[in-house]
DNA sequence: CTGTTCTGGTTGCATAGTACAACTAGTAGT
DNA sequence: ACTACTAGTTGTACTATGCAACCAGAACAG
């Protein structure tokens, strides 16, 4: 096995362990803003603002699993829909000042405990590696789930 | 926030993202093994036998979402329970042939997919990003199932 | 021994997250 | 206008999960 057939043995293994692991620990920590709530919000808030089919694309979930996450978070107050007026059938989905407010309190005390996971790492190692995870996650992320998407 | 912490945002969102698709297309991939069943073959394959509350222990699962588990398992004919004739409440779980047969197709088909998905990057690239996946799992040790875990 | 406490495991119940299919409504192409 | 497509919702069913109550065997104190 070459070089590079060993790495991407690595990926598979760790990235499944850490699968394993999230999904072991998902949502005890912030039992306020589930696990999926919370990526949802910190995706509105990095794109700032996007439709259910793009989150249900970016996620690989199902536009009906969506559409009943967004309307949670809507219930809640955490984001607000805004029908597009170039096309009825879009509702742009927005974060609400208190949407804001809560993604900052759970990313400012979730930021401590990945503080300390990371804790060494070279800046330039944090960038590089959030890279390589953004390139890994759109090479089949935004379009059609394929069979690698995230196994 | 600096870049690190932008950095660091990424790199929690990314992965999360990452574990919730691994659920999803593993489900769809191998509708016979669930993406648990399978971390719970392969971890029994890894230390060749051990007790429900040893899986439980290791995934911080609870104890009952183990026995169920692992009923399903056993039902499907992949593992097997032999009561500890040390103690008669332990159960100590093996893989079947079968099992191992299962788990070694889906291991297969799993790594091709991830060959697909890698395909194109270069070399030293892969060998980067799976360093950095070791060097993050590591961080948090194979238990620790506290704040960093996976959420 | 006997009673108490501990431990491994199962089962009843409630809940979250999910997919799929059927549906509504709006848009675009011919 | 007719058709095909797209965004989103709702009905339904299933899986994974945790918690609490429980059972059975083991360990230990007297």
């Amino acid at each position: 096995m070459n070089t590079a057939d060993a790495a991407i043995e690595t990926i598979h293994r760790e990235m499944t362990a850490f699968a394993r692991r999230a999904r072991a620990s998902a949502g005890r920590l912030h039992p306020e803003l589930s696990l999926v709530s919370y990526t949802l919000l910190g995706h509105l808030e990095d794109v700032g603002g996007c439709r259910a089919t793009d989150l249900a694309a970016h996620y690989a979930l199902d536009k009906s699993t969506v559409s009943r996450q967004v309307s949670a978070l809507e219930r809640a107050g955490l984001v607000e829909r805004r029908t597009d007026p170039q096309d009825q059938r879009v509702q742009v989905l927005h974060l609400t000042p208190a949407g804001m407010e809560i993604l900052a309190q759970v990313t400012a005390s979730r930021r401590v405990a990945f503080r300390e996971r990371l804790a060494g790492w070279p800046e330039e190692d944090l960038r590089q590696f959030a890279g390589y995870l953004l390139r890994y996650n759109a090479a089949g992320g935004t379009r059609r789930v394929t069979a690698a998407a995230g196994d």
